[in-house]
DNA sequence: AGCACGCCGACT
DNA sequence: GTCGGCGTGCTC
């Protein structure tokens, strides 16, 4: 159901009187408008350039020209105030696309743009400008008025675009600004860049005389007049063949020896040093893999896939962890990028720093760009024209589908399952995997989703046969399952165990790892300290003053938190309901088992890897090389640590706890428990040495964890299957969500209720009457939730898009009740 | 999303 | 008498 193209080829400019252009705004408006076009601006227009309009009184937005054409409409028309670009910045498949999701997710136009067109490209009044840091005062290539505005920036470090206008006395200035921001002398909103370089460690290996196992002796007979050095070779020889590199400092510690002992050996020409470079791969092991021959399961598949791809249908990859997926996307991307066109390989984004990335670069090199959310502006908009000029490839998140592609030719969405493809704040709330085949398909590209866990969308459309299922069942060479058990959680809470959180088998099983030195992860999916902070005398919860949640206790700044609105405050020392002195806390949280763990464990390195501790720019990246370099024994984290990590060393991953995932009130709990766990037990051993999996849960027998367990997917799914075909679920339904807000309840309701009598009628049993969700106030805003389960045929759904987008219009103009929000997820998360 | 217009309460 | 509260409607 694309929106039907308009072109500018189809209108002819030359022998019409006044052209006229509808515009798209980056703003919540459900139309284009239309502006006249100046004759002096005529020749060269076309759909997709950014245009300079007022709109309003006085404010000036950046519009994107959608259609141009000679009928006058009957209310008066603004010319538009300037053309900024001379080539288009949005090409007609984006405006299309734009078109497309706003019909699908029953948004806006204006949405979409503002969603898809980075900050740079669309300058408002209100855009700061400031010098750029390589200007070199050398006003020699400045005309009078670009002059003008960098003489006053060497004033005042910052100027709006309204104080430009002033100081220019004109309205027109972008197309100057433009100039100045091409040639790097003013920047937009300069962020701050913190520059993180990574690390390098030195590590150990045998010279090639002493690789093999029978020139040991001749070694240790070498070193054998020093105690020292023959503990070291002792321990290097001990744990050399089941860690994929071994650091100075692994044997150092372990044996007491000092870095002076390490050299000796190695002038003894027996060690070789090396530097090993962190977050790069440099490493001989790791490039076998592409090296190698295909597996006879890799060229199957790729058989399977091309088969698909001739039938024009996109393929499910079903492949287990470690099955060599990102092979066969490595084969794909290369055969296309030999044909001169483009890839999109989108994953989540917290999997971009992983070492995929890294490994799809060094093979691809500089064709591929990663494309995500921290990146500044001034980088997006670089990406942006290199990818309209058709130059580069894209690894990017779910953004990434916004690019303007210039010839698509495959797209591969990894981890499929992913709920963080899904935008779940402002609109438009997409599905980047949806998008990502839709956009494909708009090309004639082929659509490769891959994951270990299907989604049960994806897996329902390979049912229906829209998907073509290929699956790689088998672990590539000597790659070992981890061995995955479940463990009583009551026994860390039972009388005399002084471990608070942690099972004794959980306990002494941490301490084994690290003893082999190798690492460990323990995810537990709360954030901070303690999640509540109440009165013991009169049960009192502290909530927050704008949501209605309890707050978070977070120790490290000694404060407690909203994790919806982010409000804070100091935690009370005596109850404000009752005065007493009794204020305790419970729950567990990330920041609560890191402070356990340093004290159970106080020579162990142990980090946190949540929200709060990755918030800056490059703290993830940070984090992630810290721990791939084994300056981090344990490293605690929320949903973070579950996705796309792939340390070498990890070797055991312990779930705390696992009925606060299984016991979660959404149609979805069983799959996210089941992804949940199957992800995070993945990061557990590569191909060194099989890894290991505690769960720690009350409910051992949880028919999900013995799914797990089993790694029984065949198992997960029909059940799962047969449980949402029952209770009326997508994929066999298709779900609509409408959220009401208000800063009155009562209005909120009253609209809520009016709605719900309109829809009623017409949609009968499909639609829930309006219910208060969980929270039910969130940002000082009252909430109302109404479900919409229909049929999925397209034409039902389109019907029930239109008959939901009439009644919120209807809603809008009701007097006393055009205050409230109307917010529709199309298939929620 | 802004922003102005407009119609009711506490102040110089 | 006026300043300003935010409900309402419009932006080509």
């Amino acid at each position: 159901m694309p929106a039907a193209s308009t072109n500018s080829s189809t209108f002819d400019l030359t022998s019409a009187g006044t052209v006229y252009a509808d515009v798209i705004v980056p703003l919540a408006v459900s139309q284009t408008y239309t502006f006249s076009v100046p004759e002096e601006m005529v020749g060269g227009l076309q759909r997709g350039l950014r245009v300079e309009v007022q709109f309003g009184k006085n404010k000036h937005y950046t519009g994107i020209i959608d259609r141009l054409h000679g009928t006058r409409p009957d209310y008066g028309t603004k010319a538009i105030l300037s053309v900024i670009d001379t080539e288009p910045s949005v090409t007609d498949k984006q405006i299309d696309l734009w078109k497309w999701m706003a019909d699908y997710y029953v948004c806006n136009v204006g949405e979409v743009m503002t969603a898809g067109l980075p900050a740079h490209l669309k300058l408002t009044s209100e855009t700061l400008v400031t010098l750029g840091p390589l200007f070199s005062a050398d006003s020699t290539q400045l005309d009078d008025e670009e002059y003008m505005i960098v003489e006053a920036l060497t004033i005042q470090r910052e100027l709006t675009l309204k104080d430009i206008q002033g100081i220019l006395q004109k309205k027109t200035v972008l197309p100057i600004i433009r100039r100045l921001i091409d040639r790097r002398i003013v920047y937009l909103q300069e962020e701050l860049v913190e520059k993180y370089k990574p690390k390098a460690v030195k590590c150990v290996r045998f010279t090639a005389a002493f690789t093999e196992e029978d020139s040991w002796n001749d070694a240790f007979e070498k070193v054998a007049r020093s105690e020292k050095q023959t503990t070291v070779l002792l321990e290097f020889i001990q744990v050399f063949r089941t860690l994929p590199f071994v650091r100075t400092s692994d044997l150092t510690k372990r044996t007491e020896a000092t870095g002076a002992n390490v050299r000796a050996i190695e002038k003894k020409g027996i060690f070789e040093i090396y530097e090993r470079e962190i977050s790069r791969i440099s490493e001989a092991e790791e490039l076998t893999d592409e090296d190698r021959q295909l597996s006879t399961q890799q060229v199957t598949a790729l058989e399977e896939i091309d088969a698909a791809f001739r039938d024009k249908k996109p393929v499910l990859l079903h492949g287990v962890t470690g099955s060599g997926k990102t092979r066969v996307y490595l084969e794909l991307m290369e055969a296309t990028l030999a044909k001169q066109e483009q890839v999109l390989y989108l994953l989540p984004e917290i999997a971009l720093t992983s070492q995929i990335v890294k490994r799809l670069q060094q093979k691809l090199g500089d064709q591929v760009v990663v494309y995500h959310s921290r990146l500044d502006s001034m980088e997006r908009v670089e990406i942006w024209k290199a990818v309209l000029r058709g130059e580069k490839s894209v690894i990017g998140a779910r953004s990434a589908i916004f690019l303007p592609f210039k010839k698509l030719g495959l797209v591969i969405v990894d981890e499929e399952h992913d709920p963080s493809y899904k935008q779940q704040a402002p609109n438009p709330r997409y599905n980047g995997r949806d998008v990502a085949v839709y956009l494909a398909h708009t090309y004639g590209a082929p659509a490769i989703l891959g994951t270990a866990t299907p989604s049960l969308e994806s897996w329902e459309n390979t049912v229906r046969n829209k998907y073509r299922l290929v699956r790689m069942p088998e672990r590539f060479g000597g790659i070992h399952l981890p061995q995955i058990g479940v463990t009583n959680a009551r026994e860390a809470n039972e009388k005399g165990h002084i471990h608070p959180f942690f099972t004794p088998t959980l306990i002494n099983e941490i301490k084994a790892t690290l003893g082999r030195k190798e690492q460990v992860i323990l995810f537990q999916n709360r954030r901070g300290f303690a999640p509540t902070y109440f009165c013991a005398t009169c049960d009192l919860t502290v909530q927050c003053v704008n949501c209605d949640v309890s707050l978070t206790y977070h120790k490290f700044r000694e404060q407690l938190r909203c994790h919806c609105c982010g409000y804070s405050r100091t935690p009370p020392e005596t109850c404000p309901a009752c005065g007493s002195l009794e204020m305790k806390l419970s729950g567990t949280g990330t920041e609560k088992i890191e402070d356990e763990l340093k004290i159970i464990l106080p020579e162990a390195k142990v980090a946190r890897m949540d929200l709060d501790t990755t918030r800056g720019k490059n703290a993830l990246t940070k984090l992630i090389s810290q721990f791939e370099a084994g300056d981090i024994d344990i490293l605690v984290g929320t949903q973070m640590v579950t996705k796309g990590l792939d340390f070498e060393r990890v070797g055991l991953v312990g779930v705390i706890n696992a009925d606060q995932i299984l016991h979660y009130p959404d149609f979805r709990s069983d799959e996210r428990a089941y992804h949940l766990m199957t992800q995070v037990s993945g990061r557990a051993g590569r191909r060194h040495r099989q890894g290991k999996v505690i769960i720690q849960a009350t409910d051992q027998q949880h028919v999900i964890l013995r799914n797990v367990v089993d790694q029984n997917w065949n198992q997960f799914i029909e059940r799962e299957q047969t449980n949402r075909r029952e209770t009326s679920f997508p994929p066999y339904v298709k779900m609509i969500h409408l959220q009401l807000r208000h800063p009155r309840r009562s209005t909120a309701l009253e609209a809520a209720k009016l709605l719900h009598l309109w829809l009623a009628p017409v949609l009968g049993e499909t639609i829930t009457a309006p219910f208060e969700p969980s929270v039910a106030r969130l940002r000082n805003y009252y909430l109302q939730d109404m479900v919409v389960r229909i049929n999925p045929s397209p034409r039902e759904v389109k019907r029930v898009k239109g008959i939901l987008r009439k009644a919120v219009a209807q809603l809008n103009v009701t007097p006393k009740l055009t205050g409230v929000r109307v917010v529709l997820d199309v298939d929620p998360y």
